[in-house]
DNA sequence: CGCTGTGTTGAATGCCGTCAACGTCGGTGG
DNA sequence: CCACCGACGTTGACGGCATTCAACACAGCG
């Protein structure tokens, strides 16, 4: 994990944060997304960049807005939104520390597709759209990486897309469960916690479905002894077990 | 459309085609993916690939198998399918020509995540994984329509998720046969009819239902003067009606 | 100490998947 | 050319899963 420690707090930063001096490199060296990189080239990479904190729900970028920037998460944890016409929402996916973010202009829009939400405190490095092309292409690896990255989301939610189409309810939440506690899992005593709040509206917003059928599977996999439940909290205390139902094979 | 004429057959070619000499630069110039590149561009990036034929319903590449190519369409419509490990199979999406597809390459991953399927004859231009960085770093407006057409999938499968999580079978296959007609219509008296051969069965696995319910909808909808069906054949008849489906704000 | 957001649980409705049977078209081979 | 056969399509009946409606419990916070 990437501390916040020794960022200079900016509360109530605009979207897109105050400039911070002074960023130092060992922030982003040995990550993958800057694997292969000089000293000097991790210099000029973040001399285009500033930090930002962003505090606990509020939203570091929204759906339609120009995309004035793109992001690289140090610490913390995202939750991205796209809403309907309708007003209702789906929760595409969740950032974690590590990951690109709103990287719009790689694919060529100038509107954020989505709403980035910061589940819990979070600093990230944001860049000015316009440096987007000079960086891909002056540093190879990192362009590489984000499109690899842009790939991985684009299966994942192929991936989500089939779930859809083939599993029944039960199932997808427990897929949904897995993931959660695969890509943000933090190791607690008899069990996986997931790292941020997350309601029961969360995960139905997640899998298609609604926080009834969701707190009512919560409470019979409880009862079952796989997860422990609590407010805005999930752990899962038998991934096996869990995997189990994921594809269907559980006994009864 | 751009026809197979003067196009060598190469029939029962193996996967990847049979080298076509001569391949003329007017059969990709003021095409999008290929715009504002000089002649001798244009020829040098031909002189990459060769193109081949693929008789319908045959499979172009297979998922999971190593990414050994990767495609543009000159002619026809392709599936594309993902199988699920109980063996249903989803529908991820339809290409037409003009398109790339199999660019598994541009996202650093060594198999195709899904397989492709001729729904027609196809006629496609292939070049060899290997020349992908080359050509992408060479012909910046290339890559970059790559990346944007990967963006491009990416949000139309996140508009997928959201349809199958917000909306019942109703509205989800009327939206998906308007997609149909506006990518792939082609302009018949009376309405518009997709261009390739399409059974309930194939709409069922891009809506994520059954063909039954598939087909009592578009007998249906048939009914109210909507579409006119046929065997493997759909033609929209009142776009505006099916709209209103699709919105939910149908009158009863 | 009340208010709001979150979570739980019961009951009823209904969408749509499943099962079943039949009809129809088109290609193929005799 | 015609008969056959398999793929595709239609329609009815039934039932189950999950949403919807409703009521209540509980926690955190001002």
């Amino acid at each position: 994990m990437i501390g916040p420690e020794g960022m200079p707090a900016a509360d109530a930063a605009p979207a897109g944060g105050e400039t911070v001096p002074g960023l130092d490199r060992s922030l982003i060296e040995g990550l993958p997304a800057f694997a292969g990189m000089r000293p000097q080239e991790l210099d000029r990479i973040l001399a285009g960049a500033h930090a930002a904190r962003f505090a606990k729900e509020t939203a570091i970028f929204e759906q339609g807005a120009e995309a004035t920037s793109f992001f690289f998460l140090l610490d913390g944890h995202i939750r991205v939104v796209r809403n309907t016409a309708e007003g209702q929402q789906v929760i595409a996916r969740y950032i974690n520390a590590g990951e690109l973010f709103g990287i719009a202009a790689a694919i060529g829009r100038d509107t954020y597709p989505a709403s980035a939400i910061a589940a819990v405190d979070c600093v990230a490095l944001v860049w000015p759209t316009g440096l987007w092309a000079d960086l891909a292409s002056r540093y190879p690896g990192f362009g590489a990486h984000a499109y690899r990255t842009l790939g991985q989301r684009l299966q994942e939610t192929q991936n989500r897309v089939m779930e859809m189409s083939t599993e029944q309810v039960e199932q997808r939440v427990a897929h949904a469960l897995l993931r959660l506690v695969r890509q943000s899992g933090r190791k607690v005593e008899g069990g996986i916690e997931i790292d941020f709040p997350i309601s029961r509206q969360d995960i139905a917003e997640m899998t298609g479905t609604t926080l009834h059928t969701v707190s009512r599977l919560l409470s019979g996999w409880e009862n079952a002894g796989l997860v422990r439940g609590g407010r805005q909290k999930v752990t899962v205390t038998d991934a096996h077990g869990l995997l189990l139902i994921a594809e269907g094979r559980r006994k009864k």
